[in-house]
DNA sequence: CGACGGCGATACCCTGGAGGCATCGCCGTA
DNA sequence: TACGGCGATGCCTCCAGGGTATCGCCGTCG
């Protein structure tokens, strides 16, 4: 009758990985009894969700449907679950996410006055798994940068920001007091990986180099691995003896938004966002053009 | 580790109606398997969600929370169950729901110019459902009119149009070209029940008939056990011996949208919304003064 | 060409959870 | 004080989910 969320997330890792062996390992059960799990809900949804064969496993037009929509699915009853455990301490909590170089002080501030005996958490978040973290309830609200997979999200603009090259201090360009995109066609680019979207773990062309955040991004770009960009708020916030800040003129600037889960409503969450929206100036500041030459100036005198 | 979408099924039934015994009644399962149950499922979440005590039975803080978010979850997995079926049998199917006056040939005619492959169905829908037909994946797409409960949806505004009062023949104002809102202060108002937001079931106040869809509404009010309104082009499609529409010129227009589910992404839907769009115009054509002038002229002759 | 190894399926067993029925304990009320 | 309503408990059955051992198929390699 009800859908078995246990044999939903075994699925997944079948689906994963492709094979039954190495997807049983991951789950810490035994091999025959993962295979049986999935006949089991190959026969509670009636229909084949795998083609098992001498070459392997493949997904049936089922299996993809159900792959793309078991992920939310089971990130929905994780917040669920963990909607419900904050719920039970009592206090009234707030979970805000916000990406390198926003300061969510000033709607904090704003909020409190209307919520004083709310707690509002903050807690930085990475382009990777933003998405992820609003839809399986660990933040509430997310101050995210664009481009972010909006399925199952409500998503609106803020403001934006111009967004800056980030250059080892030793490249040509280091010293430039602005350059354009065509000016660095051709330098190698960091890749960074988003597994908020398919998890096909397919390798990326960053010859095994995991770059993840802010800070070890500004690592990888010192040790000549490649340049990268920022929005300049980050870059504001962020300095790295070894590396030098550039602007790009023509680049699209860095759009900023607000977003919660589609699924959540609840006056507080409204509340924080009608105040984040309200504040959105203060909020956008930090990425002004006083601001980045006060900080270039700094970062001037680092090196 | 996951939840189990039963038990979240028994605890909502308990919730609804903060009674043990009726409860597994409605689930049709004895009474002391639901009282273990939703123990399993306290001690599952770690949490309290049902006071028992002499006075009955009470919702928790958690218990709250649970409730508003398990109808969602429990919708979620529904829509995935239909969509893996659907996807099962092979054909490429879009489900299409339209509220009463709307007609989406228009769009239907425009996707399929890109889609030739891909089967739409289209199905009427009612205010009290159109919300829970979207989120648990009985349609795809739905032509809906606000208000509409935007929990879990993603709406977006197409046309508006003028809307109507619907009066019985022998009303004082029923030969009126127009009247004004105050016009009608103090006239018995048809209640029509939507059951898309919290299922509370208290009564409505509509001494017991159920008003449901237009044909009920016009019924109704034929019968003299109030007035109503409707879109001008819900009453350009239906018309009846008893009754009379008659424009009022200051009630806010009918805001039609179309809306989906924020979790549903498929480029096939992104399609039908962009041919639905296109086609917005035509669409609204069918409430335009024309053919409200010529539905009402076929209705004076028809009394 | 036969032996072997990889991989999913099957056979079989054990335990725990979900269902049922009968009954208890509590409490408000007649 | 007796009774009735209601949720909790005790006890049984049965099946689903977990394990281990093994089979069957097939590609590969000596």
């Amino acid at each position: 009758m009800d859908l078995d969320l246990r044999k939903l997330r075994y699925f997944v890792a079948v689906a994963d990985r492709l094979h039954f062996g190495r997807a049983a390992d991951d789950l810490h059960i035994a091999q025959p009894v993962l295979s049986r799990q999935i006949r089991a809900l190959e026969q509670d949804l009636g229909a084949p969700l795998l083609i098992r064969d001498s070459h392997g496993v493949a997904l049936t037009d089922a299996g993809r449907q159900l792959l793309t929509d078991a992920g939310p699915l089971l990130a929905s009853a994780e917040a669920v679950r963990r909607r419900v455990t904050v719920a039970a301490r009592g206090s009234q909590r707030l979970m805000v996410g916000f990406r390198a170089g926003i300061t969510a002080t000033a709607a904090v501030r704003e909020f409190a006055i209307r919520h004083p005996d709310v707690i509002v958490d903050v807690q930085r978040i990475e382009s990777d798994d933003q998405a992820a973290m609003l839809l399986d309830g660990r933040i509430d609200v997310g101050y995210v940068r664009l481009p972010i997979d909006e399925t199952g999200l409500r998503v609106t603009p803020l403001y934006t920001e111009p967004r800056v090259a980030v250059l080892p201090a030793g490249h040509r360009f280091a010293g430039r007091e602005q350059i354009t995109e065509s000016d660095l066609a051709g330098e190698p680019l960091l890749w960074h990986p988003d597994t908020s979207t398919q998890p096909t773990k397919r390798p990326h062309p960053n010859a095994g180099y995991l770059v993840r955040g802010v800070d070890e991004t500004l690592e990888h770009v010192a040790a000549g691995r490649g340049i990268s960009f920022l929005a300049r708020s980050t870059a504001v916030f962020y300095s790295h003896p070894e590396v030098r800040y550039v602007p790009v003129t023509d680049l699209a600037p860095d759009q900023v938004c607000l977003a919660v889960a589609a699924s959540r409503t609840s006056p507080v969450v409204n509340d924080f966002l009608a105040a984040a929206h309200a504040t959105a100036e203060i909020t956008a500041e930090c990425g002004n053009d006083e601001m980045w030459q006060l900080a270039n100036g700094v970062a001037a005198q680092h090196g």
